[in-house]
DNA sequence: ATAAGTCAATTACGCCCGTAATCAAAACGC
DNA sequence: GCGTTTTGATTACGGGCGTAATTGACTTAT
């Protein structure tokens, strides 16, 4: 069983552009982080590379002068993880709450509801 | 406008104590963490009430020996701005793919999705 | 009034995180 | 072959966090 590494808020992002794409080198990885933010500096991205890979949430294969960078967890398992951790953090685990929440802070259209209720449907 | 400052895991636990309940002295808040988690040390609780003091979460007034805290930020401030927050880091800000992915990943059985139909009807 | 207990304030410490700069090794251009 | 460029590795540094011990002030019991 392979437990999810801690993934911060910042290495969340170097992961999201790998599990959109993978394997890219650091060099890609960074034209792809500045598309979303231009702040992003090549630097900052390659120390979060190597903490990622030091946490083995990333792997890499040498590719010539450089490497080539890829995902070892899954989106989905980091997703549950983080999931799981948020709803019993804020919402003591139960889910009911957390829908209410949503649905009361969000003020949704009916349409927008009409939308949930058939992802409910889908799944009943 | 007030902003709601950084809680973390931890710190969440004493304010959930204090949003319970308050105004607390500090070994009132210990004992109550204490049924919920017999590991916590008063030492370690009475660190998190200085924090968060600091970070202006917490007030106090003096009470005789001692001190009684009590929250600055309401609990559905805080919990809107983490919900805010894990929405937007892990699915991107939208609702409708967080709403399958805990339906998807919890396997509710059909009496809990009506439970949770509900909810969006009430809404509606 | 002096000792002992009770709190709160200060200090400690190692790890994580955001943000980089510097160093070192390899490749490429000439 | 040698300087320049690329790119990975190491080092830096201040702040947050989890976990607590130490110190200091005030209270209380003897």
């Amino acid at each position: 069983m392979k437990t999810i590494p801690n993934i911060s808020e910042t290495e969340w992002e170097v992961m999201k552009v790998l599990w959109a794409r993978s394997p890219l080198a650091a060099a890609e990885i960074v034209t792809e982080l500045q598309r979303a933010d231009s702040t992003w500096h090549p630097k900052t991205a390659k120390t979060l590379l190597n903490r990622l890979v030091k946490k083995r949430a990333l792997g890499f294969d040498k590719e010539g002068r450089g490497y080539l960078y890829r995902p070892l967890v899954k989106e989905s398992d980091c997703v549950t993880a983080e999931s799981q951790s948020f709803l019993e953090r804020v919402f003591g685990g139960s889910f009911k709450p957390m829908l209410a929440h949503f649905v009361e802070q969000r003020k949704l259209s009916a349409a927008e509801i009409r939308e949930l209720r058939r992802v409910l449907d889908d799944k009943s």
